[in-house]
DNA sequence: AACACTAATGATATGATATATCATTAGTGC
DNA sequence: GCACTAATGATATATCATATCATTAGTGTT
């Protein structure tokens, strides 16, 4: 089974367990950014639908099924990007931690990592001494990956 | 002299520091963000500007001027609300550290901290091992603010 | 003062991201 | 087959941001 039958299949699971459902409208949108190198907007990824995946959808409803996915933890949406990516740790069946967010100001190719628990320990005492209360811990953090400076330099 | 008139002045001295110049217009939405409790979206800024300080100046000029600033260093642009801040050290005289923005997301109200050295160095490592280079080590996180916490307790 | 040069601002158009709202369709249980 | 709810479509519009060209204001030179 391919990785991304995979992870499809891991996704549906889990949407049956908490009583929702990955139409077959989702599951598009889904693949669209689990085939992604890079982190897409709804605009890129309903294009991409339409183009790649034959599946023809107004913006408006990729905005719906990305909620969706978030909500399902299927999908992450990085703010400092105003786009969406696919959750690593889509076919994992443990609960992952706290992600870390490496996006490429350039050409949107992000990496989630693991953010260590004395890291956000460092972080959420920070916050709470401030008078602040974390509410996503998600940490995105305006990087250039590899490639892009290597082009850079040339 | 007031905090807002003492800010205003280091702004001035550090401008013809760098060899550029705060002009009236440019002191007007700096002041704007310095009497602001929250932060402020550019078109934010304008209503403000025009309604509170008299100066009325098109979007555009409001996204050159902060975009002045920003290379000033004395306001930052945080991605994640696509909002604006003064920056609280704009009347320090010591080049200060890596900033960490704790922004609640309901009201925009905006904590600039210090990162702490070993908090950065931890972050770019993760940020190295990963195949990435940090970019703009700016932390910015999604909070609540206390006052706001507690609104919704209500 | 007249001129040339550059920096700053204005005016206008448009692009990109996102949300609100109402209509329609598809699925589900009875 | 009907009633109900969930999902999607259609449309409009809000919000954030940039591109581009025109105009004005400041500066130095003569």
């Amino acid at each position: 089974m391919s990785n991304l039958k995979k992870a499809l299949a891991h996704a549906q699971a889990q949407c049956l367990e908490s009583g929702s459902k990955l139409t077959e409208k989702r599951k598009v949108v889904l693949q669209g950014l689990l085939q992604s190198k890079q982190a897409m907007s709804a605009y890129e990824l309903a294009d991409y639908c339409r183009d790649e995946l034959g599946e023809s959808m107004p913006p408006m409803s990729i905005y719906r099924i990305l909620e969706f996915l978030e909500s399902e933890q299927l999908v992450h949406k990085l703010k400092l990007a105003n786009r969406f990516v696919a959750c690593v740790h889509i076919s994992c069946d443990h609960k992952h931690a706290t992600s870390q967010f490496l996006i490429c100001q350039q050409c949107y190719r992000v990496s989630e990592i693991d953010l260590k628990k004395s890291t956000l320990q460092t972080l959420r005492n920070n916050v709470e001494n401030a008078g602040y209360k974390l509410v996503s811990p998600q940490l995105e953090i305006d990087c250039i990956c590899d490639k892009c400076a290597n082009d850079e330099a040339n």
